[in-house]
DNA sequence: TTGTATTTAATGTAATTACATTTAATTTTA
DNA sequence: TAAAATTAAATGTAATTACATTAAATACAA
């Protein structure tokens, strides 16, 4: 099934917008797998992709801007995600004591424990990519990488 | 700007979670930047995409359910996508004759003339692809469906 | 036919997102 | 230093999305 038929789209103005258009969907598709995939979790895609970049620190803390640089989508308010996972006691919040403007946020045994749950069930959804195998997903990162940097200059 | 540059993250556990995390982030980098482009003609990417897919009709008029199956986000809500067009005077909405359950929706020559004048933009916006060549960009949409075949078992 | 199930769209709602504004702290500059 | 500009985070809000439910029409089965 290609994007042709999922969109039953017969025909498209160009390659490059075929490509526009395909790229959209791929990542919509992604992120609604990854959503069923953690709704049992109690954890939204952004909230997990918080979770996780904290835990990419191993315990240095991160500033809510220091988060936001390496967040997937820039527009969601990383302040309140933050809000969002303090509720559920998964991080800690603490006044930076350099820059009293700013505040430090750590990821807690509590939600380092949830992730590695979160671990073994995405692990497990991952291993569907293996048949493609190593070289074609490299091929796939080197495009969409390509196809991003068509624009660096604005 | 390799993925890893924007995201400031040096590793990856997998070329395969490098490639998810990739095609999401690719994919909201694109909305983003139609969002940007459609701003000035006062609609979002999703009501500018159910257009589209109307004047892909060219006259025959669908309902609800067809629209959302060609659709890129099926959880958006193509009802009150409709509404919002409706408002804006670039859709027409009548009883199906056929079936009184379901909505016939047409696009308006006022929605067909906005369209055109989107067109423009996007025109000029999509140039920049043309650098990568007509066979990258096949090369893309081909690995990008390849990618999400992988789990049509499910 | 009559009741049951299914289909189509609309609606209710809680949560999230987009975007602007505010507040407080820090940095710059006059 | 004092005023102005900038920076970091939080907050207000309107719009949108996610998800469940409802309402109406149609299809199906007894």
């Amino acid at each position: 099934m290609g994007i042709s038929e999922d969109l039953k789209q017969t025909k498209f103005p160009s390659e490059a917008s075929k490509a526009v258009v395909n790229a959209i969907y791929t990542g919509n598709w992604i992120v609604q797998k990854q959503q069923e995939l953690l709704k049992p979790f109690g954890l939204t895609v952004q909230q997990y992709n918080v979770l996780r970049i904290l835990r990419g620190q191993q315990g240095t803390p991160m500033t809510v801007l220091a988060i936001t640089e390496r967040m997937l989508d820039k527009m969601s308010n990383a302040s309140r995600l933050v809000d969002k996972l303090l509720e559920k006691k998964l991080v800690l919040r603490r006044e930076c004591p350099k820059d009293r403007r700013a505040v430090d946020i750590l990821i807690l045994p509590s939600g380092l424990d949830l992730l590695t749950q979160v671990d073994q069930v995405q692990n497990d959804w991952g291993k569907h990519f293996d048949t493609l195998g190593v070289k074609k997903l490299e091929e796939m990162n080197q495009i969409l990488d390509e196809f991003r940097t068509v624009f660096s200059h604005n």
